[in-house]
DNA sequence: CTGTTAGCGCGTTCAG
DNA sequence: CTGAACGCGCTAACAG
């Protein structure tokens, strides 16, 4: 078996090829990188001192000498949460298409403010902050205070982000979507009130409420989190109501899965006594019972995007804004508000 | 607003210290290090210099002037599988307590060849490799033959990784689970029939069915992939027979929830007329309908020991090995098989 | 087309 | 306790 080799015994170095062939370093180091033409003799010497030698080139070296590391940042709050995975998952593949390596770092547990002096000391070339879904507000002073003017930086996924879902199209969707199917009251399920984010949503859904000439500017709002037991209790205190609203948005999948469950505890069948709809669309939402109906957001893409849009950051282009549309997805968890249509 | 700089303008290296200070850089270095032992008065001096001109050591010259690295390479599947996130959260958590910076790479869309290449370009001090659950086998040739004796690399989560799961025990303690309910013939759906993994769990369900006085030595097993639709088929092809088993162990929590649904759509109530355990116990399995019985893998704690491995292979130990145990997590997909305690 | 010469920013001896 | 000097592995002008 080979031990692995910790240190000392490293690789052939570009000087060691150089040897080998019989040429300087500069020689070498032109056929590796293709910086300027080199005889086709000489190249093949030096590919052969390459391959025989095992050389590899010294990214670190390379960093040191070009003062340009080919790494960027990736600062997520959790890994588990389904949504922030699907933004990493994104940003991994635009970085790999952009031959960047992205240094993974995760905030939930931590200050960030670690994270973010050891991806200086690293010279990262540009950062990507994944705001925490859907709350995450504000535009994070603590990673501007660090980095800004040091590093080119995009926040990806909050309402101030540079890029960015089109919130109020979400709510927008999900609110018309069960105003067409004949709910007349609907209600707006977790995240916090004071959030961008929510407050896009709401004015989306008011502005379906408007368009169907019903009442609106008082959309019924069950602030709280955005997990499976926010969830469950948010529907607690809405079933309570004389006037249980038929048409449930809420903030995310995971919050409508606690609603869905909630209400089959209470024996509420959905979709025929209560239509459900979901934000995110995160891969599992479709293995609900019933399967979610949601509004999906481009998460995989809104990370592609961020990558771009660093890419650009660096390449010395003024800060931008996109603004990403998210789309309805009909499945099982919403319906005519008397269960008319039934199988 | 601060521009940021893409290069140049670079913040002040030791030297700018040194200068500031009227001192030498190496006892800048000194004060930054703590190698050694420097005067209170010289240090202060230091200290300030370093605080007026915002010094920020550069990793990069660190680890070319050091030879290392405090980096390591973490190559996963794909990030938007629940149970591979898991497993890179641990990962992370546990090399951010080690002081290293993780490398993310994604091997489920590209060759994982050029990822290693880039990795020990990098000179990463070492890699996590998170197998594809539950199907990938083999030492992973294409790995060891890049980076074998180059630097240490751990395998999470495979049968043959140097980290795994008992995966016989999983298989014990669902089968025990469904056996100790009343049920008498017992199926395992999905996975390849090749791999270890699957073989594994299949010899702990035959332990079970030993224990229990069973007739055994032939389980049955719908070999298929292991993901939602997967699930779907394989019930769609076990409802068709005539001696349907009562109870169903599923590779993933994710064909678990694609049985459930075929389940439903035949009108066959879970658990009254069906037993179904999963097994991993993703986040989302709690949200199922009814909620996911499961035996749960320790995935995070499994990326954690991966890192503890690998820091120890870096350290220089022999190569070691360690088995997780997993957990049964009792919820409503399972019952006795006529449904008798039904509330 | 090719070799020489400077650094990149820092750790690390080795003399004071 | 401190400073000078060398080198890590490579890129980037410059001269040929």
């Amino acid at each position: 078996m080979v031990r692995p080799v910790t240190a000392g015994t490293r690789g052939a170095s570009i000087r060691d090829v150089a040897r080998a062939a019989g040429v300087s370093i500069s020689t070498v180091s032109r056929v590796v990188n293709g910086t300027a033409p080199v005889a086709p003799a000489t190249r093949e010497r030096v590919e052969a001192a390459i391959e025989a030698l095992g050389y590899r080139p010294s990214a670190i070296a390379r960093q040191l000498a070009s003062r340009s590391s080919g790494t960027v940042g990736l600062l997520v709050p959790h890994l588990s949460d389904p949504a922030c995975a699907m933004v990493a998952e994104g940003v991994e593949a635009a970085a790999r298409a952009r031959k960047l390596s992205v240094i993974l770092c995760q905030t939930g547990s931590c200050g960030e403010a670690e994270h973010l002096v050891r991806l200086a000391e690293l010279r990262v070339a540009g950062v990507v902050v994944v705001a925490s879904e859907p709350d995450g507000e504000e535009p994070r002073d603590g990673c501007y205070r660090t980095l800004a003017g040091e590093v080119p930086l995009v926040l990806a996924g909050t309402g101030a982000g540079a890029v960015r879902v089109d919130e109020r199209e979400a709510g927008y969707l999900a609110a018309g979507h069960l105003l067409e199917l004949g709910h007349e009251k609907l209600a707006f399920l977790g995240g916090s009130a004071g959030s961008t984010v929510v407050r896009r949503r709401l004015e989306g859904i008011e502005r379906a409420l408007r368009e169907a000439g019903m009442e609106y500017g008082s959309t019924l709002h069950l602030p709280g989190g955005s997990g499976f037991e926010d969830g469950r209790a948010a529907f607690g205190r809405l079933a309570r109501r004389e006037d249980r609203p038929t048409g449930l948005v809420c903030v995310s999948d995971l919050l409508a899965a606690g609603v869905l469950r909630a209400a089959a505890e209470m024996d509420l069948g959905v979709p025929e006594d209560l239509s459900v709809v979901g934000i995110d669309d995160v891969s599992l939402s479709r293995c609900f019972s019933p399967p979610l109906t949601t509004v999906a957001r481009p998460l995989r893409e809104l990370g592609r995007l961020a990558v771009e849009e660093l890419v650009a950051l660096m390449a010395g282009s003024e800060p931008g804004t996109c603004e990403l549309k998210p789309e309805l997805v009909v499945r099982g968890s919403t319906g005519p508000p008397d269960g008319r249509e039934e199988g």
